[in-house]
DNA sequence: GTCTATATTCAGATAGAC
DNA sequence: GTCTATCTGAATATAGAC
């Protein structure tokens, strides 16, 4: 009916402004009423569809960590060739941050300080295929010769680590090396390559 | 004298109980009345002491900052063995964090989210001569044929990314990896190690 | 310097008209 | 469903006694 997509534009509306604003400022720093103008209405209106603030912020904090994290397993659990996944799954990976730059200071930010947002589960559910899978993967590669015996956990967190910290640290690095938004963007371009071929020259025999 | 003595105490004691409490959860989630209770004293003596929430959090945000740099320069200023230089730099760097777990997320947290609290002049005076010098040493041992022709800003980033990351991560790491406190703190010892010679296998030549 | 009590401000949440 | 007006609670900040 016509009103069944006037309450889906102004949901939306409300969704994505709550997006917004909370990705930039946290559950804390986010105020209701920055979600209502962000959004063009009141925040009467925002408890008639979300009862409370915690409710809307849960909403998307799920949402958010549903969005970083498939796409980091789908490669992983592909069966392409085992540098050719190393590069894609960086160059992929930092392609998204790139295009939501304030997502891993958020997310990180919110499981350190609001462990209960139910997360845990969230993650729980998928993480053991995915890990495995990984493991397999090195260990194969290990037999066959091509990489050293390298720790799968280790090579893991190194390759998050130099794929999302730059972009937490973004006011870090431009200061320590004199940059500009843009000179910064380039940068972040430049280590789709940079990242896995460094990678890749570590590990390889 | 004796009221010098009592001044300084209690001053301390507030900035102790500032620091726990700013670091745990920020500028907006601290609350002055947890500051007070931590510092066993109540809340109208930190109005007294520093007279608004802003200029206390500014004293600790400061004081943290500096706390974490100096280390980094300090090394990347001496005159070692390069690949000495790179162990070394990372198993201070991890030591120091694993002793101050909460700093990195703190910082990184408040200069995305308040850039104004002057720390861009903090960095602005030491940065130039510590970057020169890093620079100066790569392209020497690039000259010398020890290492291959890197990107120092790259190479710099990777370093941060590698050390710092996993800190700021933690809870992420520990539910895919399956990780109880200890043994994350086990990771982290080791890999003081392992990020050095991670990045050593990838710069030689 | 340190406290208790209070003022002030502000944000989350609700009531009720339309 | 959407608005205006209002309540309630909490947190920063101040006044004033000791």
């Amino acid at each position: 009916m016509v009103n069944k997509e006037k309450d889906k534009s102004t949901e939306e509306k409300i969704l994505d402004a709550a997006r917004k604003v909370f990705v930039q400022k946290g559950l804390d720093g986010a105020r209701m009423q920055d979600i209502a103008d962000e959004a063009g209405i009141n925040k009467a209106l925002l408890h008639y569809y979300f009862r409370t603030k915690d409710k809307l912020f849960e909403m998307i904090f799920l949402e958010t960590v549903g969005k970083i994290f498939p796409r980091f397993e789908m490669i992983l659990l592909s069966d392409m060739d085992f540098f050719d996944k190393i590069r894609q799954i960086v160059s992929s990976y930092i392609e998204v941050i790139i295009h939501n730059p304030y997502l891993p200071l958020f997310v990180l930010n919110e499981m350190n300080k609001n462990p209960e947002f139910g997360i845990v589960d969230f993650f729980k559910v998928q993480r053991p295929v995915v890990i495995h899978r990984f493991m397999e993967d090195i260990e194969k590669e290990v037999s066959k010769g091509t990489i050293k015996a390298v720790s799968p956990a280790h090579l893991l967190v190194n390759m998050m680590s130099m794929c999302i910290f730059p972009f937490v640290a973004k006011p870090v690095i431009n200061i320590m090396l004199d940059l500009d938004e843009l000179q910064f963007r380039n940068m972040m371009e430049q280590r789709k390559r940079v990242v896995a071929e460094f990678i890749i020259e570590s590990i390889k025999n």
